[in-house]
RNA sequence: GGAGAGGUGCAGGAGUGGUUGAACUGGACGGUCUCGAAAACCGUUGUGCCUGCAAGGGCACCGAGGGUUCGAAUCCCUCCCUCUCCGCCA
């Protein structure tokens, strides 16, 4: 949720990035909505000072009839105006729900993905000297991939990943883990992309798979309800992202500033119901209702945040690095970036079989619009206290194991394991 | 799932109808003392909202939401959460 201050003082602003966004939204209806409820929160006021001043004289001595009788007519125009507030306060809160995230200026403006921007494109496409397959071609061969018996379990979109896979995967996995966990490996990405930071590492967090409507709602990210898998018997959503169960981890919190910034790295099963995605790559593993993932979550002050967000792009880049993957990074446009964000950038890799890059990875930069609803602040050092701001990212998702196989994949339908995985695959070189 | 106990400020912990934003203890911060530190002593230590140029004034908040009352942290109802025991269980 952003600052109601920041429409107040900037209407004109708050619609014209709403509007790059995609977003139409009524800031006119909201600012009356919000003006008369601050007019009424004055009369209530006065009525509630009246309450208390003729509470304190009844303390002593028995009360009046007469004093009695005007309590009891302050008590029901009280609650009369209460029940006016409490409507225009669900009002107004359901309008600024719907009010996304300022963009920052230098993100690009933009109607669709399509503008998105590439910023660099990084590595070497490998040259094959046959025809490259996809993933799903691979996968069926070899046995690693079965959507048609899952299709009878659970329906489309759903996989039992099997045999070496399975391992190619933890061993990403635990790659990923080392790395984050690492704080050498994080002062030099730091001094390598000239960031001011803390090189604190990230702590492992295998995070709960759902959460409360309350929280998750708080978290900004069940504005799409149709794409979030509800429980039926408990008011609890199914995860679709580790980001939607570590960011409110510490709602209601006041944290120090000492303590900052946390990073965590949550590691969990994610599912997405992928409404309106029908017909959308519905071959191979690249758009499931499950799959699992390590997330990046940051908690910062709000003069680092940007930063961090650059933090979690280098560490994304370096992980596609050691893979030995080409990627490209893009700086999401406006419309692409999403209603939370002010910032986002993905990375795309290239995937042979599919002759093109891919979205394997995103960054998102939030700064303080989730914390404003999860009322995570932090203690600054002089006494002030202030909203935390939030960064999520991809470290590795089912989408990069895609990439290896396919960039990775040999003329005899074998598939060779990056120098960097195989130390956590007993050694060998070769699937 | 059954039975019981409980949720109060940074922490512990008082408070069962009257000004209680909340005793007390600890922690933290500032000061005195000291070469420095410890100890001791003194002081400070909530958040949000409304209003105001400011100083200030006002309102709300004791898990959440309702209710009773002139008045609620305190009584009643619903929900959430935590703990203990039993049952079940990877």
């Amino acid at each position: 949720m952003i600052d109601i201050q920041i429409i107040r003082d900037n209407p004109e602003l708050v619609q014209t990035k709403a509007k790059q966004k995609g977003y139409d939204i009524d800031v006119s209806a909201l600012l009356k909505i919000d003006e008369q409820r601050r007019e009424l929160v004055g009369k209530v006021e006065v009525l509630r000072k009246e309450r208390n001043d003729l509470a304190g004289q009844l303390k002593q001595g028995k009360p009046s009839e007469e004093q009695l009788a005007k309590g009891r007519k302050l008590k029901t125009e009280i609650a009369k105006l209460d029940d006016k507030l409490g409507a225009q306060e669900t009002e107004l809160l359901a309008l600024l729900k719907k009010v996304p995230n300022m963009p920052l200026d230098y993100v690009p403006v933009g109607a669709s993905e399509d503008e998105n921007i590439i910023e660099k494109t990084v590595g070497e496409k490998p040259k094959f000297d046959f025809e490259p397959q996809n993933h799903w071609e691979i996968g069926q061969k070899r046995g690693w991939i079965d959507k048609e018996r899952a299709a009878k379990v659970a329906g489309a979109r759903f996989a039992y990943v099997k045999g070496d896979l399975v391992r190619l995967h933890f061993a990403m996995i635990q790659f990923g883990m080392d790395v984050l966990t690492n704080e050498d490996i994080l002062k030099k990405i730091i001094a390598d992309n000239n960031l001011n930071l803390s090189s604190k590492p990230f702590t492992l967090v295998m995070p709960p798979a759902v959460a409360r409507t309350e929280v998750y709602d708080a978290t900004g990210r069940l504005n799409k309800e149709e794409q979030t898998y509800k429980l039926a018997d408990d008011d609890l959503w199914l995860n679709a992202s580790a980001e939607h169960v570590m960011a409110p981890m510490y709602m209601g919190e006041i944290l120090s500033e000492a303590d900052l910034p946390i990073r965590l790295v949550g590691y969990t099963t994610a599912f997405r119901r992928e409404a309106g995605t029908y017909g959308k790559d519905m071959e191979g593993i690249l758009r499931m209702h499950q799959f699992d993932k390590l997330e990046m979550e940051s908690f910062t002050t709000g003069d680092t945040g940007l930063e961090e967000h650059k933090l979690m792009v280098a560490i994304q880049e370096y992980l596609m690095q050691q893979l030995g993957l080409s990627y490209q990074v893009l700086q999401k446009c406006t419309a692409d970036i999403g209603g939370p964000n002010a910032a986002g950038v993905d990375i795309n890799t290239w995937l042979p079989g599919q002759n093109k890059y891919r979205e394997t990875h995103t960054a998102d930069y939030i700064t303080d619009y989730q914390t404003r609803r999860m009322n995570t602040r932090v203690r600054g050092k002089n006494g002030s206290v202030e909203l935390t701001h939030t960064n999520d990212a991809t470290a590795f998702s089912q989408r990069p194991l895609v990439a290896i196989i396919e960039n990775y994949q040999q003329a005899d339908g074998t598939v060779r394991v990056p120098k960097v995985l195989q130390s956590y695959m007993g050694g060998r070189t070769v699937l």
